[in-house]
DNA sequence: AACGCAAGCTAACGGCATTAGCTTTCTAGC
DNA sequence: GCTAGAAAGCTAATGCCGTTAGCTTGCGTT
């Protein structure tokens, strides 16, 4: 057997996500993320301490991700059009890894190894408040406003939670200009 | 030992509910459930074809238990004044049981055994809006916006998933206030 | 009083995460 | 270039869980 695979965390990492990808968050277990890198499920554990912590690392992975592509989606932008930017790029995200989302951690802030992942993405929301001239405690209720709509539209569009899909489109720009009209 | 404990559909699903409340969502097991009801694991299937089936039930009856608690709390009233109150009630339902929301179905309408309880759901929220004058398409759009904000902002508190907890009411009254000004 | 069904039970299987302990391979230092 | 030791892999084994099979027992009906 071919011994000496070469995996590293990151690439176990991968592998998660790709299976979330084809399979759904459900179907993340030891035994799939092995057979995939070709390894014996006990294997895994020279590269992550735990299902556990493997999850909190694809979590981590994921709240990246979604940083480095809100940062460059909004590059050049300000006021209400790079609010309604970063609002379509959640969204876009959201259709385009229905999986992925799923397997967002929903409280990174509580969580010491997601917390500082958490805090830059947050901050994208909040730089761009800042440069609508909103600060302050005004700024920490726009920004859960806006967190509040988008995860929820997204999450409840990734579950298949919407009966008809054809103007789901129109619904999100409507939830769009709804936001931007009370900041 | 004591045979014939007595048991029944609705008993099992009792059981997991409050297993639910005790110890979260991850805690539905037949195990679990079992234990609590005094009854050895595989009896269970006497009563409950899966543990999925089980999942389902529960579901089921938090449907049936938000939409009897917000009729109730929505008789007698109309037009914004109900939309603000049915948005509190949800919120209200989240707080006191951040546990059971968990483990409220997602796509409730795509599920054959949820269907017509999802339906019965939104339809106090389609009745709400038809007394304000909104109908057809509008509503659909309208509807999916008090969803994505009702359950986008209960689900991210029910997790624990906003930092601090001292102004939420301030920041969920701001959100009622940002749809009902849109509709 | 006897029968049949429903509601329990125990035993067993397979999948999963996890631990323990072994073998092999790469690499660093001489 | 050789050799120790760490790192990366393995197999075996444990315990929990869902699930199935097949047995036993209590209860209602006739």
């Amino acid at each position: 057997m071919s011994r000496r695979v070469g995996l590293s965390t990151t690439a176990v990492v991968d592998a998660a996500v790709e299976v979330i990808d084809e399979n759904g968050l459900d179907a993340l277990t030891l035994a799939a993320v092995a057979s995939r890198t070709g390894v014996a499920a006990p294997s895994l554990y020279k590269h992550v301490g735990s299902l556990g912590e493997l999850r909190t690392l694809v979590g981590l992975r994921l709240l990246e991700e979604m940083t480095e592509r809100f940062t460059t989606a909004v590059v050049g932008r300000s006021g209400v059009e790079a609010l309604a930017i970063l609002m379509r790029e959640y969204r876009a995200f959201v259709v385009e890894h229905p999986a992925r989302y799923a397997a967002m951690p929903a409280d990174p802030l509580n969580d010491p190894a997601l917390a500082a992942a958490g805090t830059k993405l947050l901050n994208v929301f909040l730089a761009v408040l800042r440069g609508h001239g909103i600060e302050g405690p005004e700024a920490i209720h726009a920004t859960r406003c806006a967190r509040a709509i988008t995860h929820g539209f997204a999450s409840i569009e990734a579950s298949g939670g919407f009966g008809l899909p054809e103007d789901l489109d129109e619904t999100y720009e409507q939830l769009i200009q709804m936001y931007i009209a009370s900041v």
